[in-house]
Parts: C-alpha cells; sequence; structure tokens
DNA sequence: GACATGACGTAAT
DNA sequence: TATTACGCCATGT
C-alpha cells in the first residue's frame, strides 16, 4: 500500500490535527467529519504511513476503530504500532479498559462546530 | 474492466 | 460477547 499524498488525504488530515491531548475519534467520525463520509477505509489507509514518522507531527494515535456502544478501540494490525499507540494514549491520560478499549463518552472527541 | 487489498463500520448470527 | 457477512471506496495489478 503506497501514498496518493492525494487532497484526499490532507482533508483527513486537517482533521486529525484538531484532535486535542487526551481526546481520540474514530476513522468513521473522521472521515465525516472531512465532509467524506464512507470513506473511514481510506481515513486508516492515509494515517497507516504517518507510523514511524515524526513523533511530534500528527496525533495519529489519537485515532481508533468504533466499536458497539460508544466504545473505540486500537485498530493497528502491526502489533509494534499498536502497543506504541497505546503508550501514547495512556500518557496523555487516555485510560483503557480491561478489554483494551475506551469510552468514547468520556474520551470521545466532540468537534466543535465553527 | 475485473479482481484483490486495506489502522473501517454496521448488522446479523 | 465473539464471528461472520456485507457494504464501502481509492489504489494497484
Amino acid at each position: 500500500v503506497k501514498s496518493p499524498r492525494s487532497s484526499l488525504w490532507t482533508a483527513f488530515y486537517r482533521v486529525v490535527a484538531r484532535i486535542p491531548r487526551g481526546k481520540v475519534a474514530t476513522y468513521g467520525s473522521v472521515a465525516l467529519i472531512a465532509g467524506r463520509p464512507g470513506y473511514a477505509r481510506h481515513v486508516g489507509y492515509a494515517l497507516a504511513a504517518l507510523v514511524g514518522e515524526k513523533p511530534r507531527g500528527l496525533p495519529w494515535q489519537r485515532v481508533l476503530g468504533s466499536r458497539p456502544r460508544m466504545k473505540a478501540a486500537v485498530a493497528i494490525r502491526d502489533p509494534i504500532g499498536a502497543a506504541l499507540q497505546r503508550v501514547l494514549l495512556e500518557e496523555e491520560g487516555v485510560e483503557f479498559d480491561a478489554r483494551a478499549r475506551v469510552d468514547l463518552e468520556r474520551f470521545g472527541w466532540l468537534p466543535r462546530r465553527r
């Protein structure tokens, strides 16, 4: 899987860049906020290119996969990246329950209108 | 154009 | 709750 670096990706990056510390969003919501409902897969596709890059670039670790009942969990396939994501989030205050899931009622990011 | 692939999401089983 | 089945859509072969 390579990198298109298209305007599609930059649209997602702009949304991810707005997620504040200690908060998380899901692929579906990022796509929606970016004005592209149905592009959840592509959000992940675009973020995969960021893992391992700039530690202080985009907060890629703040995007998780959706789970039923307002919960979210790490969706990265690569175990290394997945572990890194969890550590990074815990360092900024995000809590994972016993099943490695995050309660979106508490840590979910709701973009403010503008 | 057909087919496979992928940090996804929702519904059904 | 865990699996499976589909739907989704840009890319690459």
